[in-house]
RNA sequence: GGGCAUGUGGCGGAACUGGCAGACGCGCUAGACUUAGGAUCUAGUGAGGCAACUCGUGGGGGUUCGACUCCCUCCAUGCCCA
């Protein structure tokens, strides 16, 4: 009979949800393995490649897992709220509520078929009050601990959004969502504090295991510099100027000063003959983005206010300028210029004709020599007064204590890390549970007042204010604390927030209690394989790790870290190009698992290329998963009824072994120890390799079959059954089917299935030395393993072509490696 | 502009710690079985050469007995940041 993987998988399916094979029951957590895959964004209700890409390999490694024994918590949900529905909503009319859940309907069916292990039982979706009344309460707890705030900032405004937008959602200028440009506006705004964990969000990355890439990315994100904080006078007024450098070494090279557009000093020091100019420059400023303003191909353009500022070091008076490429929300919005030494401040000196004073010599140079373009390296430093001569390292330290100790400034560690910006002016979210009572002020609501539910009947259509704010029933409350009229807060949250503490909700579910039960949590977490894209690298990534340390100091969490482990899938392209609709190359799942079923298509994802680089789609390579199949399948169904009859384990002892049983026990031992280690690893594609070498060889193997004695059948079974729990995680439907026919009654997945390997039959008996002159092969011969360096060289030495090719020629050296090689360096 | 990746047959990709380049799969070629083959099985398949051999991992240079692997440099592509 021919395989039929529509009709196995639909029956597998339903099997395996009949008898809840897949349960797990979190009380329980012993031998615990928390596999987290991110949640989905139910904005279409079709999966893409994408999605199968990360859904199929990540269940596969929990299956492995599993059938190693681990209790595995796979759990699935929605990340429901946000702004591509409440766009679409305002398109079609459609409430997001409704095409939201439509859409997980849709999805929920979809993910069904992929054939992983989700316990729906833990399903949660982000946008129904049961979820997001803890979202609520998370932004609570974080208020009462003092982590959120609010404040009053030049913020990301999307004007064809209409909300405003964080840093991270801002991709070169332009709206992350919609591509439109993105212009500066002040609004009141809620903080969550990210920065008070800046730096333990540094240092804990060492201990992560991620990768390096994204650990370098929040690095940076996070962007500690160590430096001093300076006090410039400005000449002839009282007002200070502070600027932050990590370079107080180069001071003596300050030429002149520049405060950004924005800074509140500007237009107090701004000469009357200046005053024009000045505010003409500041309007245009405005509109422009900061990548715009920081390019270093785009021109430099500034204006001089016509103050100067006195130098400490030195009271030299420089001029002060205003110039768009220093930004206000950076250090302290002014820069000391050290046009010598800085390649903004080179570019902008050149560009006004502003002096550049060499102060640091760098090594190997001449003090003559002129300054070609900024030099940022160290060196010795000159033209420095009373640091002549000293390096320019040890200057660092010294004018710093100068500095701290004639009060001048201080020591001071920056970061470029800002504070997450978390309310939206949008509706499809979690409002925020504050009220403002005009004589209390703001007032949190009581927790036994959650949730704050989002009214289903506002006007979600973009208005320039919050949604919220035109629903008077939503609007119009009391006050918690005085019991007069008050109104609520009308913006929602980031749906960052949303997904920042998802993974703690998961084991917890159905608790309505309670956002999650403590010692559940405790012991479940934290999650042991997190897989998601790397696009995530600094925001969700970042926001999960700080919510994890802020409900730790709150009381809640016992862990320092959510994800211990991580991995990012690489991205599937077509045709060289990402998929997308306007490009026309997107591929649709279901065209290749309506013919090969979802194993094969999850599989043959799988054997593509690397998991964490991903490649580029082809129609054509899946046959060949097709066939490893087919052919596995058959070759169960053949021997169907020896498989059966004499079970898995036959006694085999590997020394008693001979010829191709024992070759073939060998190669099944490597072969378990290569899939154990390269699944375990994520690299998918050379275990599947592995599987295909052992199917070719037991089915050559198979051939002869009849002939051989008990003790070769029973290798053969012992094989088979080994492949088959191999296979498992790979194609579990296949899997099921065929260990079904071996006979099994129960599920492959119920038990720890997974084989260990024979250690005394891993090492290869027999090896292949190749003998080279001047490392030109010119020999092979196959000997025993651990054969001695002198008796290969003798080997060597006795073949014809050696000889023929050291025939008149010098030995010089003889170089032998056990086991791969000699090498005959001849003249 | 800076940082980090990546570059290997016709194609996707293997290669431990510097030691047989091309595992595995697709495709292709030939054969077997077939009314048929776009099913299945067997054999072959980096290039050149009858062969001995020679050449081959983006280009150039270097280190080494030996380099896909290490170093320098250039080119191309991708991602992140400015």
């Amino acid at each position: 009979m021919k395989y039929n993987p529509i009709e196995v998988e639909r029956k597998w399916q339903e099997r395996w949800e009949k008898e809840g094979t897949y349960h797990i029951d979190v009380r329980d957590a012993t031998n615990k393995l928390y596999c987290l895959v991110m949640f989905i964004y139910p904005s279409a209700s079709k999966l893409h490649i994408g999605h199968w890409f990360n859904y199929g390999p990540t269940d596969s490694w929990a299956r492995f897992k599993k059938l190693q024994g681990f209790r595995v918590f796979e759990p699935m949900g929605y990340d429901a709220f946000g702004l591509p529905a409440e766009n679409a909503a305002v398109k079609t009319g459609v409430h997001p509520h409704h095409s939201t859940q439509e859409n997980i309907t849709d999805i929920r069916e979809q993910l069904k078929r992929i054939g992983a292990m989700y316990d729906w039982r833990y399903e949660i979706d982000t946008s129904v009050p049961a979820y997001y009344k803890w979202t609520q309460w998370l932004f609570l707890t974080l208020y009462k601990s003092g982590k959120a705030y609010r404040g009053k900032a030049p913020v990301n405004w999307c004007p064809d959004c209409k909300t405003v937008l964080a840093n991270e959602q801002v991709v070169e200028g332009l709206c992350e969502r919609c591509n439109s440009t993105v212009i500066k506006k002040d609004l009141v705004q809620w903080f969550f504090k990210i920065t008070d964990y800046a730096d333990e969000l540094l240092e804990k990355l060492d201990d992560l295991d991620w990768p390096e890439k994204t650990k370098l990315m929040q690095r940076n994100w996070i962007g500690k510099s160590t430096g001093v904080e300076i006090k410039f006078m400005v000449d002839g007024t009282d007002d200070e100027l502070n600027v932050f450098t990590t370079r107080p070494d180069t001071l003596f090279g300050v030429t002149y000063m520049v405060l950004a557009p924005e800074h509140p000093l500007v237009e107090k020091i701004t000469s009357a003959e200046n005053k024009e100019r000045v505010k003409n420059y500041i309007a245009e400023a405005r509109k422009k983005t900061e990548i715009d303003r920081q390019s270093l191909e785009r021109e430099k353009t500034g204006v001089p206010t016509g103050a100067y500022a006195v130098n400490p070091l030195n009271n030299e008076k420089v001029p002060i300028w205003t110039a768009d490429y220093v930004l206000y929300s950076y250090g302290t919005g002014a820069v000391m210029a050290v046009p010598g030494h800085d390649e903004r401040d080179f570019e902008f000196a050149k560009a006004f004709d502003l002096p550049i004073r060499k102060v640091i010599l760098e090594p190997g140079t001449d003090e003559n020599d002129p300054l070609e373009e900024a030099y940022a390296g160290h060196g010795t430093m000159m033209q420095s007064g009373k640091y002549n001569g000293v390096d320019s390292q040890t200057g660092i330290e010294q004018i710093s204590d100068e500095i701290e100790q004639s009060g001048l400034g201080r020591r001071k560690v920056n970061y470029r890390l800002r504070d997450w910006l978390v309310s939206r002016q949008r509706y499809w979210g979690a409002p925020i549970p504050i009220i403002h009572c005009p004589g209390c002020g703001e007032v949190p609501v009581p927790e036994d007042q959650l949730p704050v539910e989002l009214p289903m009947d506002a006007d979600f259509r973009p208005g320039g204010e919050s949604p919220l704010a035109r629903s008077d029933e939503f609007v119009n409350t009391s006050c918690p604390s005085c019991g007069n009229d008050a109104k609520r807060d009308v913006d929602t949250m980031d749906t960052f927030v949303c997904s920042s503490w998802y993974y703690l909700r998961f084991p917890s579910a159905q608790l309505d209690s309670a956002p999650f039960d403590k010692e559940i949590i405790n012991k479940w977490l934290p999650v042991d394989k997190y897989v998601g894209g790397s696009e995530h690298a600094v925001m969700h990534l970042l926001y999960a790790r700080f919510i994890t340390k802020a409900l730790r100091d709150a009381g809640y969490l016992s862990f320092h870290e959510p994800f211990t482990s991580l991995v990012h899938q690489g991205t599937i392209t077509n045709q060289g190009a990402k998929m997308s609709k306007s490009r026309g190359n997107v591929v649709n799942p279901n065209t290749f698992i309506e013919s090969y079923g979802s194993d094969v298509f999850r599989m043959y994802l799988m054997f593509m290329g690397p998991y964490e680089e991903g490649g580029d789609w082809s129609d054509s390579g899946i046959v060949g998963i097709d066939r490893f199949v087919r052919r596995l399948y058959h070759l169960v169904q053949e021997n169907k009824d020896h498989l059966t009859d004499t079970g898995r384990n036959g006694q085999i002892v590997f020394t008693e072994l001979q010829g191709d049983a024992r070759n073939l026990y060998r190669k099944c031992h490597q072969t378990i120890k290569k899939v154990t280690d390269h699944s375990d690893k994520f690299q998918f594609n050379t275990a599947i390799a592995a599987l295909m070498e052992l199917l070719n060889e037991v089915s050559r193997y198979s051939q002869n079959l009849e002939k051989y004695p008990d003790i070769e059948k029973a290798v053969f079974n012992h094989t088979v059954y080994n492949l088959i729990a191999l296979v498992a995680p790979f194609a579990p439907h296949l899997a099921e089917e065929v260990w079904e026919m071996c006979g099994q009654r129960e599920s492959i997945f119920s038990k720890p299935n997974w084989p260990d390997y024979d250690d005394t039959a891993v090492a290869a008996e027999e090896v292949t030395v190749v003998a080279q002159i001047n490392g030109k092969i010119r020999a092979k011969f196959v000997v025993p393993a651990g054969t001695t360096e002198d008796a290969l060289k003798k080997m060597a030495l006795s073949d014809d072509n050696i000889k023929k090719h050291m025939n008149d020629k010098q030995l010089v050296k003889a170089i032998v490696v056990k086991d791969k090689l000699v090498n005959f360096v001849v003249r």
